[in-house]
DNA sequence: CCCCAGGTCGTCA
DNA sequence: TGACGACATGGG
């Protein structure tokens, strides 16, 4: 077990605002997380962040990063809050909210799948890809399974992934997970392409469209300069800012939250989620 | 039975 | 460019 102390987080909104779909709510009120090579137990104890898991090389640093614990958002929050003073509630309300850094390639995949579907389907897929082709874990005394890393997907057939419930999207994630394995898709190269080269290089696989590109860009890769436009954050910004279709919202968004839209859509999508 | 899900693709003006 | 239907699946 490993703690730390005196955390700016909250857990329970970071964990279930759709920023991963692979986790549990315990009866505990902690929660157990799947996270690439390990099974986590997280739970705030006060202020203390207290995690568990069957493997502890190098935890307590893998859960900095993955909760995004060291990137000061006090400054960020000011930033924003300089730029439009009517978020102030909002931006109060999200306090110890995160944006996660979530594992690159079962991140896509996860995307991928999100497309015209709901929560529970994209779940049921994820889990059904691990049970049959991912490694198992027991923690205490539960079994889970590990997403699979490419490697292990090579030889899988869309059939395979028909199979396995993921619909429509099956020729998406097999083309995708071939393009990764063959080289012709280099999910390293993200990380040296400016913001919107890299979604112009995502969307070049078949199933990716901006919105998913967006959320794979934002929640894997940490680009807070990113906003996944959806058919709610569209319903939103018509309703509150009256701008009725996607060039107008990103025009709004971009002159005025530029480095920080991201954020600022998260924190409205979450605002707004707990408001009813 | 119909509708929808934090979309995207292919097709046709 | 821009609009529009199709698309697998499961839950309401």
């Amino acid at each position: 077990m490993i703690k730390i102390k005196n955390v700016d987080l909250n857990l329970k909104d970071t964990i279930t605002c759709g920023q991963i779909f692979r986790f549990y709510e315990e009866d505990d009120n902690s929660f157990t997380v799947i996270l690439s090579d390990r099974v986590v137990n997280l739970k705030m104890n006060n202020n203390d962040l207290i995690i568990k898991s069957n493997n502890e090389d190098n935890l307590e640093n893998i859960i900095i990063g993955y909760l995004d614990l060291d990137r000061n958002y006090n400054i960020l929050n000011k930033e924003l809050l300089k730029k439009d003073e009517t978020l102030k509630d909002i931006i109060e309300s999200c306090k110890g909210f995160k944006i996660m850094k979530t594992p690159v390639f079962e991140t896509i995949i996860s995307f991928i799948l999100s497309q015209n579907n709901s929560v529970p389907i994209i779940k049921k897929a994820l889990d059904n890809i691990s049970e049959k082709y991912g490694d198992k874990v027991i923690f205490e005394d539960k079994k889970y399974y590990l997403f699979p890393d490419q490697k292990k997907l090579s030889n899988v057939s869309i059939d395979d992934y028909r199979n396995l419930k993921t619909g429509f999207r099956d020729k998406y994630i097999y083309e995708f997970v071939q393009k990764v394995n063959n080289n012709e898709f280099d999910l390293n190269k993200i990380y040296s392409l400016n913001t919107k080269d890299a979604l112009d290089y995502l969307i070049t696989n078949k199933g990716i469209g901006m919105k998913v590109a967006s959320c794979i860009l934002l929640f894997a890769y940490q680009r807070l300069d990113v906003f996944p436009i959806d058919t709610w954050v569209k319903k939103y910004m018509k309703e509150n800012y009256n701008l009725n279709n996607q060039k107008e919202i990103e025009k709004y968004v971009d002159e005025r939250y530029k480095e920080y839209s991201g954020l600022f859509i998260q924190y409205i999508f979450h605002y707004n989620r707990n408001k009813k």
